[in-house]
RNA sequence: GGCGACGUGGCGGAGUGGCUACGCAGCGGCCUGCAAAGCCGUCUACACCGGUUCGAUUCCGGUCGUCGCCUCCA
């Protein structure tokens, strides 16, 4: 069990990985608002702290990873509003398509995916908390959180809350007593159809509560790991820490992990923006082990651009990893790998860097390939390239799955040997070419000819 | 304006005070009837200006540029 460094938001530096109970790893990772389909964008926080969660556990960590979905917000009750339907429905239906979307990853699920509409009764007891400490007051049925009665307010996203500007500026503004605070809760309101009941009056709950209550429900206090995109340390998370410290006395959590944001034409892709792909027609178009390399390929702290060219790019890596992998056989691996798969888990143990993960196992493929080329003795096995590639959820490049080839593929594939045989290259190359336009490539191998389909 | 981050070879992207990252593409070679795949080699990079140092792409300061957050946002 190697000790694992990440990057601290915080303090802005590396720091050690301390479970405050011996193996055991606490995440909480901030999920994505059900209020339409899920981008690429929605998809990298799924994939780094999925890809963290599997790591750890291959390093022998006793890890929960609970990564919540919001379904109240102000949005879904306009996307709703919008398409003529009840919002618990939309939100009901896109939590599912969100689980479905991110099922296709292949990552596996998280061990908890909690909702806000599911935890109304551990958010209210929250903010009554915060109301008797006088960290919270009811202003016309609203509730909002005194950023003044808490003195660390800023310290996660480094601000001053003198130097802060207004804060939200809408409805609320003239009920706050400070124009940053924030609501823990709103009053229901004529166009909102779901309404919750609380001591201070009906409503729901604002949108950072829920994950202060979430976590603290399923994971206690002080847990291991924060993690969410770097666009939620101001206000979000700044907000998540205040109400859970200043209701409960000790601290949300001993570590923040914020992932860099995806960006299409070097800018964050955004539903507000709207310049999104979703991650649906994403992976239709090119398949969890592109996107998935495609993400490795960066490290997690860092932006990343969407294009065609990237994508293509982690195609062409994902394919040749593949295609070494056919070359293998089932078994341990040759003394050469154990220095490789651990500069691949060293690697992801020093700030998760995928990107030098990755570069130990392409070492690692270019090794097989130069030792199976060379033909000496038996074959290499997959073992622990198998394994590198499982801790990323690559590990299907490793099923190849033979396809069925059809009859005629095969009879063209004959007629293409016996001209071989007769010298007859223009013909053969006639009958290649042809094979090609059916999808099969030809592969003359030291076996004979080979045919892969030619996707 | 405030806070944070970044600027690496054709493209992408790690990393390090002096030693091959890695991938994609290109080029040359090996293999092949020709290919494909693979292997070998190659393309001698670190925005700019100063400073520290025996030595800086790596540390410090400044300049320019880019991005994120400061309002809902993974």
């Amino acid at each position: 069990m190697r000790t694992v460094r990440l990057h601290d938001t915080l303090s802005g530096r590396i720091a050690e990985l301390t479970p405050a109970r011996g193996r055991r790893v606490r995440i909480y990772a901030c999920g994505p608002t059900v209020y339409g389909r899920i981008h690429v964008g929605n998809a990298r926080p799924y994939v780094v702290f999925s890809q963290l969660r599997r790591f750890l556990l291959a390093e022998g960590y006793d890890v929960t990873l609970v990564a919540n979905v919001t379904d109240i917000n102000d949005k879904i009750y306009a996307a709703a509003a919008a398409a003529g339907r009840r919002s618990d429905e939309l939100a009901r239906e896109m939590t599912a398509a969100y689980r479905a979307d991110t099922d296709a990853l292949g990552l596996g699920r998280p061990d908890h995916e909690p909702l806000a509409s599911e935890t109304i009764p551990g958010i209210i007891e929250l903010i009554e908390r915060l109301i008797a400490r006088e960290h919270a007051y009811v202003a016309d049925g609203d509730v909002y959180f005194a950023v003044r009665s808490y003195p660390r307010y800023g310290e996660l996203s480094h601000r001053d809350v003198d130097q802060m500007d207004q804060g939200e500026g809408t409805e609320g503004a003239r009920r706050k007593r400070d124009p940053r605070d924030f609501a823990l809760w709103k009053a229901h309101k004529v166009n909102e159809d779901t309404r919750w009941e609380a001591p201070w009056g009906a409503g729901r709950p604002g949108w950072h509560i829920e994950c202060s209550a979430m976590a603290e429900e399923l994971l206690g206090l002080d847990f291991e790991i924060h993690g969410g995109g770097s666009d939620l340390i101001f206000p979000h998370h700044e907000n998540e820490a205040a109400q859970t410290r200043a209701g409960r006395g000790e601290r949300l959590t001993r570590l923040w992990m914020h992932n860099g944001m995806v960006r299409l034409r070097a800018e964050k892709m955004s539903k507000s923006i709207g310049n999104v792909f979703g991650l649906d027609e994403t992976l239709e178009r090119y398949g969890a082990e592109t996107l998935l390399t495609y993400f490795s390929g960066a490290h997690w702290r860092q932006p990343i651009d969407f294009d065609d060219e990237r994508l293509e790019a982690a195609r062409g890596r994902a394919a040749g990893i593949r295609e070494a992998g056919r070359g293998l056989v089932d078994g341990p691996s040759p003394e050469w790998s154990a220095p490789l798969r651990d500069r691949f888990l060293d690697a992801l143990a020093e700030d998760f860097n995928t990107p030098r993960a990755l570069a130990a196992v392409n070492e690692w493929t270019r090794r097989s390939n130069r030792a199976i080329a060379s033909a000496a003795g038996g074959g290499v096995g997959a073992d622990d390239l198998r394994a590198m590639l499982d801790v990323l959820g690559l590990a299907s490049l490793l099923e190849v799955a033979v396809p069925e080839v059809p009859e005629a593929a095969i009879a063209l594939r004959d007629a293409r040997e016996q001209a071989r045989r007769d010298r007859d290259y223009a013909a053969a190359d006639r009958l290649r070419d042809e094979l090609r336009t059916m999808g099969w490539e030809v592969r003359d191998g030291p076996q004979g000819p080979e045919l892969r389909s030619a996707v």
